[in-house]
DNA sequence: GGACTCCGTGGGAAATCGTGGGAAAAAGCG
DNA sequence: CGCTTTTTCCCACGATTTCCCACGGAGTCC
C-alpha cells in the first residue's frame, strides 16, 4: 500500500514548475512513471497529486454515477474539471497547469513558496501562507478530540464511541 | 506487543540530529530496520515517533475514511500533517526534518537538550524545558486521582456499577 | 581498580538535490 | 508559407544533504 509522507518546503519558479521533493520521488518510486494526476481539491484552495494507480480508483468510484442524475452530472464535471496527467521531467519538477495554479493561491509567472506533503495515498500542494495558516494554524478552539470522535463514528458505526477498549 | 520505556536526556546538535538513546534503539531491535515515523503532537508541542509497524495501523485506518467527506479530510490532515519516515544512521541519530523541530519548540540550527521517553508503543520528543514545565510540572491543583477515574470509566464502561448500559 | 568496549558527539568529504537559464521544438499568427 | 511566440526539454552550477570516520568519555567487566 503507498504510504507516501514527509513535508517538504518548495519553490514555483516563473514557469509554474514546482521542485517535486526527491524523498518524495523516493517514496513513488514504482509508479512514478505511469505519472501523477493533478487536480483542484474538493473542499480546500489547495492542489492534490495521484499517482496514476490511485487515481484509477477515483475514476472507477465517477463510473457509478447516474447518468441520468443531474446532480451527479454536476457533481462530476465539477470534480474532474481541471484534473490533468503530468509527468516529472529530468530535474524532477511538476509543470503545474497555470489553470490549477489560482486554486491553490499560487500565481502563474511568479515565483513562489509552497509547501507539498505526503497524505499516505495522495499529496497536497499548498501556498506557503495558506498552509501555515490553516493546516498548521492554531485555532486554539479547534476540538480534535471532538473531530476524531466523529470520525471514528463514521468510519465503525459499530463501535461504541465511549468504548476504546477493542483493538 | 511494543512496550517502550524509560526517560533519556540527550542532544540535538546543530544539524537537527537526535542522538537516539543505545536502550531504547536495543528494544526496537526487531522494528528498527524498517524505520521510525516522527510527527508533531496532536495536543501538545512535543513530537512523537512511532516505529514503522505501529505507523502502519494508522495509515490502514486512515486509508478508510471518506475522500468526499470534509471533516474526515480535515481530520486526515491535521493528524498527518508532517509525518515522516526517518532512519536512524551509522552512529545511532535521527534526523528530524526542521519544520517538525519547531514544533517540539527546537531551534533548527541550535543545538539543544531534549527528553526521549518511551511510552509503550511510541515514543516521545521533548525539549527539555517544556518537559520539565508540562509533563514533571508541578500544578500542585492538579488532581491526578479524579484524572485516572475518568480515564478507567472511558475505557471500560462496564465497570462503572452506575452504567450497565453496555450490551 | 584497570583495561576494554560501547556510546555519544563533532566534523568533513562526496554525492545529491534544487534552481536557473538557454536552446530546440511546437504552436499560433499574419 | 514564413515569422513570432510559447512550450518543452536539457544542461550546468551552487547549495545542501547524507554518509562516514574519528575521538573523548562513560560505563562495564574482570
Amino acid at each position: 500500500m503507498l504510504n507516501l509522507l514527509g513535508e517538504y518546503h518548495c519553490r514555483i519558479d516563473a514557469k509554474g514548475r514546482v521542485s517535486f521533493p526527491a524523498k518524495l520521488r523516493k517514496q513513488l518510486d514504482r509508479v512514478l512513471h505511469d505519472g501523477l494526476v493533478v487536480n483542484r481539491d474538493i473542499f480546500e484552495g489547495c492542489l492534490v497529486i495521484y499517482p496514476k494507480p490511485e487515481w484509477d480508483k477515483v475514476n472507477a468510484e465517477m463510473s457509478r454515477l447516474s447518468r441520468y442524475d443531474r446532480s451527479h452530472q454536476v457533481f462530476q464535471r465539477k470534480f474532474m474539471k481541471g484534473a490533468t496527467l503530468v509527468e516529472v521531467d529530468g530535474s524532477g519538477r511538476l509543470l503545474v497547469p497555470a489553470a490549477l495554479l489560482g486554486h491553490a493561491g499560487l500565481e502563474a509567472g511568479k515565483a513562489g513558496d509552497c509547501v507539498v506533503t505526503g497524505l499516505g495515498e495522495k499529496i497536497e500542494v499548498w501556498s506557503k501562507a495558506r498552509f501555515e495558516q490553516q493546516v498548521l494554524g492554531g485555532e486554539d478552539d479547534f476540538d480534535f478530540g471532538a473531530l476524531a470522535e466523529k470520525v471514528r463514528h463514521d468510519i465503525d458505526p459499530a463501535r461504541n464511541p465511549n468504548d476504546s477498549s477493542r483493538n
